[in-house]
DNA sequence: AAGTTAAAATAACAAGTGTTACGATTACAT
DNA sequence: ATGTAATCGTAACACTTGTTATTTTAACTT
């Protein structure tokens, strides 16, 4: 009988996500992915056909990723959007590279924003929900310019232009869904 | 005597940038910036020292572009930042490669969004002092919170998540002056 | 113990990168 | 015309990438 398989599934993408994690997805290459799990190029393609195929798995992996620390994400604002806004910036300020590949790259099979926030628990779709229940006309335009506002908050921490504590975070939502 | 050159520093210079502009900055190699410009890749290096050199001089020719296409933007918003908003958002969605390099690149000795928006004529400043005079309390904290706006904005039409149009641009950006 | 068979390692290929060594070319002074 | 010297093209080096061919290794059946 055959040799029996000492490399798994797992041990490869879980390797080449904590790259992509902390090195950058870029760094995700055949021979680094295989020194990393300790092994040859060889058990990766057993596995996936191509660098492709990991690639995309560790795509979903992140979007997995994203929505679980939503899930963790303390749920201190009041009002609606702010939590998620306030996950979502504290993402890109602590998982940088997680966060250029989910929401900046333009990697092939990349969903768009509306699915990854969305997940399967509809998170998106909850919190337009409650500003309406709470007397917003217009809950989806609020959610439109709520989230310009979240990305773009976003994408300064990532970069380092402007930096907004939690605290500061959480007034500019607040203040900026009643001026809504 | 020496032999005459026949491959100007421009001429290597603008094929890069055209390259950049067009094709992304990831493009921008050795040899392909020699095949464009019809040469071989030695006259980059007589000209430059290494490709980082060329590198560093198609970013800052990047920032010149970006600043022109500021100045030649039609200035019709009334509001402070309007203009300067909707000319950020415009270049986002018209010249999406410059945009990554500029605003969302990593590289080394990439300039602060401030440097790159203020440029010879202080842009920022006038505006400030524009929202200023016009009554506005805390100008500096208008345009922080305006800015992260227009970046989400910028950013979300970059990835097509989320396009506005001119018009919408406008009348968002105006309204949220006005909030302020 | 020998044989079978899949897994993993080694090594190679082809294509790409920055960079450099080396001639050939060309323009001018002599 | 000849010499000089810088410019440019050719070719190579050293390295990285994805991918594949080949060999070795290990596990189980017979």
């Amino acid at each position: 009988m055959a040799r029996k398989e000492s490399i798994t599934v797992q041990d490869i993408l879980d390797t080449a996500f904590i790259m992509a994690r902390e090195e950058g997805f870029a760094n995700v290459t055949a021979r680094k992915v295989a020194a990393k799990a300790g092994c040859s190029t060889q058990p990766i393609f057993r596995v996936y056909r191509n660098m492709d195929e990991l690639w995309q798995a560790v795509y979903e992996r992140a979007v997995l990723f994203f929505q679980d620390y939503y899930e963790a994400y303390p749920k201190t604002g009041r009002k609606p959007f702010s939590s998620l806004g306030m996950a979502y910036i504290a993402f890109a300020r602590e998982e940088k590279h997680l966060f250029r590949l989910l929401f900046l790259s333009e990697m092939a099979g990349r969903k768009s924003l509306y699915e990854v926030l969305n997940g399967e628990k509809g998170n998106v779709l909850t919190e337009i929900n409650q500003a309406s229940a709470m007397g917003c006309g217009d809950p989806q335009g609020m959610f439109m310019r709520m989230w310009l506002f979240i990305h773009g908050a976003a994408c300064m921490s990532l970069t380092g232009d402007y930096d907004l504590s939690d605290a500061e975070t959480k007034q500019l939502l607040e203040q900026e869904y009643v001026n809504g």
